[in-house]
DNA sequence: CTGAATAAGGGAATCGATTCCACATTTGTG
DNA sequence: CACAAATGTGGAATCGATTCCCTTATTCAG
């Protein structure tokens, strides 16, 4: 391997020299800068990170921890995310937990023995002990999707959107309207939406059955079940069911139309999450959007303001939300 | 920062020892280990991976290139690398071109200086300057889905897999079948697949017109376009369109609907990938399942193999596919 | 009981950069 | 023209580990 010393020699400098060169620091002459060029341009010659690591303790990497690889969600974070981190020189190093809650706190630790300079975590929960570790951990970390104390976050307003879904099903007369969650664990997820669609439907004075209220695990066979059990368990016909994401709305969507049953005549579907499947099939699903994009680009632009000193305060990044009126309500 | 020097200082031993503790080689005393052990246990202590890196040239890091995060081959393919990988302690790099012929070259070199142990490229073509650059690299690379001279990889049999669906297009009674592929540089998937079209259309001794063989860039939208080129331009009706990616046959599907043909009986679609969506459009498409999550694990194991110095010659690993039929042809 | 083998542990070089400090040379100003 | 400031360059310490080699203590076979 060719370090800097084998430059130095061959252009008849000190590495310091080289060094100067490399980094556009302290003074060089011209006549020095080009012999160093010209070296470096015919031997190919790239610096050792982890020598340049060691001196500065900065590696340019920020590390992402995702639930999922491969959801609509996730890539179109990161894609965000990308853009604005490629811009200034920094890679990122996906890591994903595959939904198992203690891979999060694991891949927190992993992550800064890997010496990273920051984490942007997309986390599905806020229990303690995730707190404890963003809040030990050596490097800044920026939370997506969950509200956290002291913890810059960009989030969406999950309450609002659940709210105004439930809202358009009863304008367009739907009344025994059921939920399929998840885990309220998830406060953004599981709690805020649930809550949204519980307290709209409160308000106008609507029948609730605890039948109605259905818990998956973000997969579609899980929608699918909770669908079933609440037909099965309602003590009458239901008119619509609210999923907390696009993909239990497709699971449930397909165990309605197994039954014979029309969407949205008999029962309307709604979800959460506008995926690519959500616009193809028929009714198309009413769905909402997240600009998860945005949440990718905000979070990057957090990290860096935090990694340059910027702000030590935590800062809270709330997102916007549209409701995307298709044909299963 | 908490160093090997602060352990031995407070073990009372050298940093020799500190080291062989935990590494795990030499000779060192029960009472020794256990002294260093408990400091460590009390400080929290763990080894810098530069400085570690710097020594032993090593990072336990595997880069990995991808075309597209987020689509349902790569989450799969990644998966399966992920499995093998997490168990002997390596992490993974991922990064992805977003289909950027010449990123994939940019990636290979930055993932160089990152100096990972190895690279799995899953590579959209087979252009001399990428095989130059992977020739020259460094660390070992293994590619997914295009066959390399001298380049361990694990391919598909695209042929094999685009003969199959034509045939059975042919056998469902289908003759005037249009084709819906990529540029040709991606071999595998351009040129393969097409190939495998055209040889069983001509062994039946079936017509063929240019206008009929349509090119698209993988997304939805470009299969949307190619199949409106394809009615326009064709001389006659066509009975099937057969799209060398599901992503691109969603298009197809989407523009035959949208000119209220009914499929399969107007026009048969089949799509090869076997995507999410493919199974909840109506009529399902009919297509073809690769083994994504095993190329991800063979590809994982063969990377292993090599850092092993076990093998220095290049290993072809052809996978299996089975076509799965449903209702679009 | 002696000499070799085995066990235990430390000193110091090394990996490939960055950077502080000291020194030399050139330039500029009154 | 003298002296301060600006410019240019190199020596050497440093970052935090690993590892070669050497010394010392212990064990054991003959």
């Amino acid at each position: 391997m060719i370090t800097i010393n084998d430059i130095a020699k061959q252009a008849g400098v000190s590495r310091t020299t080289v060094s100067r060169v490399i980094n556009n620091t302290g003074y060089v002459s011209e006549k020095a800068r080009k012999r160093v060029m010209d070296v470096i341009g015919e031997t190919g010659y790239v610096p050792s990170q982890h020598a340049k690591s060691l001196r500065t303790k900065k590696t340019k990497i920020i590390g992402v921890i995702l639930p999922k690889i491969s959801t609509d969600t996730s890539s179109r974070t990161v894609n965000g995310m990308t853009e604005v981190f490629e811009a200034v020189g920094y890679q990122i190093l996906l890591t994903s937990t595959n939904l198992d809650k203690q891979k999060e706190i694991e891949h927190l630790k992993l992550l800064q023995n890997r010496q990273v300079d920051g984490i942007i975590l997309i986390a599905t929960n806020t229990s303690q002990e995730l707190l404890d570790e963003i809040k030990v951990s050596k490097v800044p970390v920026v939370v997506i999707g969950q509200e956290m104390a002291d913890v810059p976050s960009v989030i969406f307003d999950d309450y609002a959107a659940a709210r105004q879904m439930t809202q358009l099903m009863i304008k367009k007369g739907h009344r025994r309207i059921g939920y399929i969650g998840v885990d309220e664990e998830d406060r953004s997820v599981g709690m805020l939406r649930k809550q949204g669609y519980v307290d709209v439907m409160a308000e106008h004075g609507l029948h609730m059955e605890d039948a109605w209220m259905q818990n998956g695990d973000f997969s579609i066979d899980s929608g699918y079940e909770a669908m079933k059990r609440m037909m099965l368990a309602s003590s009458g016909d239901l008119d619509g069911v609210f999923a907390a994401t696009d993909r239990m709305a497709l699971g449930a969507w397909k165990y309605i139309k197994g039954q014979g049953l029309v969407i949205p005549d008999d029962i309307a579907v709604a979800g959460i999450g506008s995926s690519e499947t959500s616009r193809f099939i028929e009714p198309a699903l009413t769905t909402i959007e997240y600009e998860h994009a945005q949440a990718g680009v905000e979070s990057a632009r957090i990290m860096l303001q935090v990694l340059q000193g910027e702000k030590e305060i935590s800062d809270k990044k709330v997102l916007d939300f549209n409701l995307v009126e298709r044909d299963s309500i």
